[in-house]
RNA sequence: GGCGCUGUAGCCAAGUGGCUAAGGCAGUGGAUUGCAAAUCCACCACGCGUGGGUUCGACUCCCACCGGCGCCUCCA
């Protein structure tokens, strides 16, 4: 007899499931999803500059778009999701230099690093990734097209885009071109206004360059974003995401370049994550040590490329947090991650909305990791009792309507009924904009629920364990394991320890600590049986005596 | 200065014009346990920055004020 739920119905079929509301920046309101080709999402969200580390700040996009991605999936709709690598800019040139190595070095160096923090924190959905220098046939065609509109000249090997032509310019912002302030950069003397923006930008010797109808250059910073997108997704799709830093100049830009270039709108739906911050009480940021910049055995360990550049809030009053960037030092991504774990990372991110501004710390992450446990501690209940293995054993439904049919056909009961009704309730939270600070409530109470049916139960005890109780016992699992999936959690086993050599030693010698207690506390030597306890408390190793007998942990 | 976000218990954090304001962490009491851990139960904001206003009724809408933050320059 398998335990495992099984999965009702055919595996999908074109219906969408599900009412999606969500904020669209544009509009400054929440919309209903209607997408441009019925049952299909077409996705884009700003990725990095790859010329230097990621910091936890670019992890919040991913993250949130992945959990998206994975819920319009889930709902039933198609979801083609893009995510750019930028790997030609000013600052990935300076980087090079400094560094005495190619720009595409760095890019390349940079741009692992991203990956590898991406694939850490579960973010598995990307559908592309398109590379600016891979482009430019596409990017130099777009600035083509649009001097051949007239929202873009030509001047002295650089190409500007024409503010002035562009009267809907501003909207996503909300700013007027009379409140522009910018002084227009070092190019300011060849444009025609300050408000223009660089679409190719000559280079100056010993650049990287492409050969364009321009002469030799490279492409300034929003058109590469128009122009893949473009060509992935087409002229007008549905969500465009990124960092709420980027609403201004970057997608104001590409908006106004795209809309432009092609007639109608870019984009339906404009999606913006807060930024994070950084408790200055954490001391680091991004594994960076706070005086980095005096303190010559602290960077030893960090790139060249930011080994000095000033620390965070190294001198801010201790109360006080700021935004988490690269140029006030931020990076090492990858130590945070070893410490923390991606999974703690993500959950510690889809805690909270994805609107709201997070501050980043140990004490938020530690104490996400104790809530996750109890998730946790709860499948190890569930292998234990029933033998069956959570993540290789336990079935769930993949599609929304799958899930509601499987329910409904379940066996009525107080349990099925409660189940039924988180899960409603953590749907409902989805569709609202993703708010999957909500929905990780609903996870919570289901947890509770699953544990209050062991215990009612007594399912621990052998004898009392009934069909149609360990029957409800898998559904609820099986239903914790649908909805985590939709988060991207509780996806795959945690990290074994013991799978080396002297894992498996601990291992041993913990048996035979366990069996030495075990003996002392059927003779009734309490004395020796705390006495093991004590010495292995303060080794940070936890006894659990169970019915089964005694499991340890690391604590 | 312009545009925008935000202020909910010790901490983190959802949320709604009107049932007892989710959930988590921490804490307290209880069940359970030789002890402990885990789990479960109970308790933990008569109030949602402050002061006004609208309303039969606001934490939720409006105004003012105070505090925190972001963008306006590169930034996820």
């Amino acid at each position: 007899m398998s335990l495992a739920a099984p999965v009702v119905g055919p595996k999908t079929d074109s219906s969408i499931t599900g009412s999606i509301r969500l904020y669209n920046t544009l509009t400054r309101q929440k919309e209903a999803l209607v997408t441009v080709k019925p049952g299909h999402v077409g996705m884009y969200l700003c990725g990095p500059t790859v010329y230097a580390e990621s910091h936890i700040g670019h992890m919040v996009g991913p993250v949130i778009f992945d959990t998206i991605k994975r819920y319009l999936v889930y709902c039933g709709y198609e979801v083609t999701w893009v995510v750019n690598i930028t790997d030609v800019d000013d600052k990935l040139i300076a980087a090079s230099r400094k560094r005495g190595i190619s720009m595409f070095q760095v890019a390349t160096e940079m741009t692992a690093d991203y990956l590898s923090n991406l694939r850490s924190l579960g973010v598995t959905q990307i559908d592309h990734m398109p590379r600016a220098t891979d482009n430019m046939e596409e990017i130099i065609l777009f600035i083509e097209e649009l001097i051949q509109r007239g929202f873009a000249y030509a001047s002295d090997g650089d190409v500007f885009f024409d503010v002035a032509r562009d009267v809907e310019y501003g909207q996503l912002s909300n700013r007027t071109l009379d409140s522009q302030q910018g002084e227009g950069g070092e190019a300011a003397s060849k444009k025609r206004s300050s408000g223009d923006f660089a679409l190719w930008k000559s280079a100056k010797a010993g650049e990287p360059a492409w050969e364009s109808p321009w002469g030799l250059g490279r492409p300034g910073w929003h058109i590469e974003c128009s122009a893949m997108s473009r060509r992935i997704l087409g002229k007008t799709f549905d969500i465009h995401g990124g960092g709420l830093d980027l609403v201004f100049p970057h997608h104001e830009n590409e908006l106004a370049q795209s809309r432009c270039c092609h007639g109608q709108p870019m984009v339906r739906y404009w999606m913006h994550n807060g930024l994070m911050r950084a408790g200055s009480s954490v001391g680091k940021v991004g594994g960076r040590a706070t005086k980095a910049d005096t303190d010559a055995s602290s960077s030893a360990s960090t790139t060249p490329a930011t080994a000095d550049a000033p620390a965070i809030a190294s001198d801010a009053p201790a109360d006080v947090s700021t935004k988490i960037s690269r140029s006030k030092g931020a990076g090492g991504l990858a130590d945070q991650i070893e410490k923390h774990t991606g999974e703690r990372i993500r959950f510690f991110l889809l805690r909270t909305h994805y609107r709201s501004t997070i501050v980043f710390g140990d004490e938020g992450l530690e104490e996400a990791g104790q809530a996750l446990n109890s998730f946790y501690r709860l499948i190890s209940r569930f292998e234990r009792i029933t033998g069956v293995k959570f993540f290789e054993g336990v079935e769930y439904p993949s599609r929304r309507a799958d899930g509601d049919m499987r329910l409904a056909q379940a066996p009525a009961s107080d349990l099925r009924q409660s189940i039924s009704a988180l899960r409603q309730s953590f749907l409902e939270k989805m569709d609202d904009d993703f708010n999957t600070g909500g929905a990780v409530s609903d996870l919570f109470e289901l947890a509770r629920t699953i544990n209050r049916h062991v215990d009612e139960h007594k399912l621990e005890e052998t004898a009392k364990r009934t069909p149609e109780h360990l029957a409800s016992f898998s559904l609820g699992m099986s239903v914790l394991h649908e909805l985590g999936a939709i988060l991207g959690l509780f996806i795959k086993p945690p990290k074994k320890t013991g799978d080396d050599d002297s894992g498996k030693l601990v291992e041993d010698l913990m048996q035979l600590l366990i069996k030495l207690r075990a003996d002392a506390r059927v003779a009734k030597n309490f004395a020796t049986a705390d006495a093991i306890r004590h010495g292995l408390t303060a080794l940070s190793i936890g006894l659990q005596d169970l019915k089964e007998g005694t499991t340890w942990e690391r604590t």
